[in-house]
DNA sequence: ACTGTACCCTGTAGGC
DNA sequence: TGCCTACAGGGTACAG
């Protein structure tokens, strides 16, 4: 579900609610998400003010008063709801406007201002970590992982040396967090769209003979920054699960160019190619075979 | 070192 | 209606 736009778009919609918050209480309602929850998590989170609420990659990581940091993955299903007393006394203990199943409500943060913030995950693909602030980047979730795609770093440069003698196609290199973090099944298909290269092109094609960025290496930057701030602006891509922290939906699957539209007309203006779902590393990938080449 | 596959878990959609 | 299979935004542990 969330890749780096949804998980921008959770942040930004728990921060105005969580920022200087107290962690009045917190309810593990099971041991573990995919992973057990950290040691000790509720003693070490009750009592503590979040200090900020920072997004890497695909993690949502909150600093805490306590020097510690809670460093949360969404998976494929996770979702964070704001419970304000307001609305919960509207709308019932357990009635979620965007329809998620309580039964799937595994940690809930009760906050100093009476909010809840509720965590639900059918799948548990999700998880929680907690590590010392300062230790963050030091940590094997961090360490190793590559640049921020909408960061400074992500250059036509960067992308060359990742790539240079790499027969791994695009859309694997892509998908491979310690290249490019942030970047899901959804927008590398829409990357490449835009970029005008098929998933199957070796990565080291983005490379010269001598490591320098060829001209592939210079449009996929654009592409893929220009997907991800727009797909922001929209508020992230809905396909099922994928929810704002106030239950909206988001709106950027509107605007796919080639996901999920198996044999429907290639969009881009003067294309009259037809987008093809196939599969790489057993996830499908979509592209036009005109005009991604 | 790299690459591909199986797997974790639950829900849903589609074929019969 | 039910049963079965395939598939879903992610990441990891393996085998080769």
């Amino acid at each position: 579900m969330p890749e780096l736009p949804e998980v921008e778009t959770v942040r930004r919609g728990l921060e105005p609610v969580l920022l200087g918050a107290t962690l009045r209480r917190v309810e593990a309602r099971r041991p573990d998400l995919r992973f057990p929850l950290p040691e000790r998590f509720a003693a070490r989170l009750e009592g503590r003010h979040v200090e900020r609420l920072e997004r890497r990659a695909k993690y949502l990581v909150a600093v805490l008063s306590s020097g510690e940091a809670l460093v949360m993955h969404l998976g494929m299903t996770g979702r964070f709801t704001i419970e304000t007393p307001t609305r919960a006394a509207l709308l019932g203990e357990y009635v979620y406007p965007s329809g998620a199943d309580p039964k799937h409500d595994h940690v809930v943060f009760h906050l100093g201002s009476g909010a809840r913030i509720i965590y639900n995950d059918p799948r548990r693909f999700g998880f929680m970590v907690m590590m010392a602030e300062a230790e963050r980047n030091a940590h094997p979730l961090f360490k190793g992982m590559g640049v921020e795609p909408l960061g400074p770093e992500l250059t036509p440069d960067y992308l060359a040396r990742r790539a240079a003698g790499r027969k791994a196609n695009l859309k694997a290199f892509l998908m491979d967090q310690r290249n490019v973090a942030g970047l899901g099944n959804i927008y590398v298909s829409e990357a490449l769209h835009r970029a005008g290269l098929s998933p199957d092109r070796a990565a080291r094609f983005l490379s010269d003979a001598r490591g320098k960025p060829t001209e592939r290496a210079r449009l996929l930057v654009p592409a893929i920054t220009s997907v991800l701030e727009q797909a922001i602006a929209a508020g992230g891509s809905t396909l099922k699960d994928y929810r704002h922290a106030d239950g909206e939906r988001g709106a950027f699957q509107e605007c796919f160019a080639v996901y999920d539209r198996d044999g429907l007309a290639c969009p881009r203006p003067g294309c009259t190619g037809v987008i093809r779902r196939m599969v790489h590393s057993g996830r499908a990938t979509y592209a036009c075979s005109k005009c991604q080449r």
